[in-house]
DNA sequence: TTCTTATATGCACCATATCGCATATTATAG
DNA sequence: CTATAATATGCGATATGGTGCATATAAGAA
């Protein structure tokens, strides 16, 4: 059947579009974080973090770079200006979910702590 | 599995996330256009163009409506504005593809000509 | 009525994508 | 070294989605 690979827009937009992604997404906006940030902000298993990322990685949405053990992604940080627009708006229609929410609020509740560290180690 | 059905964010991307309804998506960008117009433009099946349709219609992306023959597309017009923008922003970047750009000089060259009529008729 | 044009859809096939579980890999701590 | 934390991935089961073909539906023309 020969099915015709998706150009880069579609597939970009393919890896925007599942309801977790979207959610990983909305946290990246806030800022860059590592894969067990995301784990516990959004109380996912981490395999499935970690895949939807990968997928995520491959449509050029997000990159990555490790610091220890930990694994860091970010918005992609070559996007090009009308992609980066459009996250952007997307991201402002998104917060209109309650879910999204609740993701930013716990977020922000971790504020920068990192993986190991407890809020009173940080002080 | 249950997999948890899709949320609207998701849903809408789900119905953008595929070359051909890019496509279509990017003519009703221009105007208002019926199945017929669509399927000459990108010399596609009829069947896939009204598939297509139906999906990005349940998704909210386009509404319809008869005129006699002909079914009528449109970008869905009580859309909210964080999509409107953000499907303008997409659409300008997926005028760098050469393909959509040669879709819309096919688009242009048919100018508002309606199904039956050749160019003369309309004269 | 019959013919033609415009549109939608049932069905089977196949490709892709997600999930859940278990495990592999790698780095740091003790 | 061992133990633990962080991350990635192979596998099997299943769900989803696009395609191609044929056909159904509906409106208008002759």
């Amino acid at each position: 059947m020969v099915h015709i690979r998706k150009d880069g827009a579609a597939a970009r937009l393919s890896a925007m579009a599942d309801p977790l992604r979207l959610r990983i997404l909305r946290l990246l906006l806030e800022r860059e974080l590592c894969v067990c940030e995301i784990v516990r902000t959004l109380e996912q298993p981490q395999y499935k973090i970690s895949r939807h990322l990968t997928v995520m990685k491959r449509a050029g949405l997000v990159n990555d770079w490790r610091e220890g053990t930990w694994a860091h992604y970010e918005i992609n940080s070559s996007l090009s200006d009308h992609w980066r627009r459009a996250l952007a708006v997307l991201g402002r229609a998104w917060e209109e979910s309650p879910l999204v929410q609740k993701d930013l609020r716990r977020l922000r509740g971790a504020a920068g702590r990192k993986p190991g560290e407890s809020a009173r180690s940080r002080a």
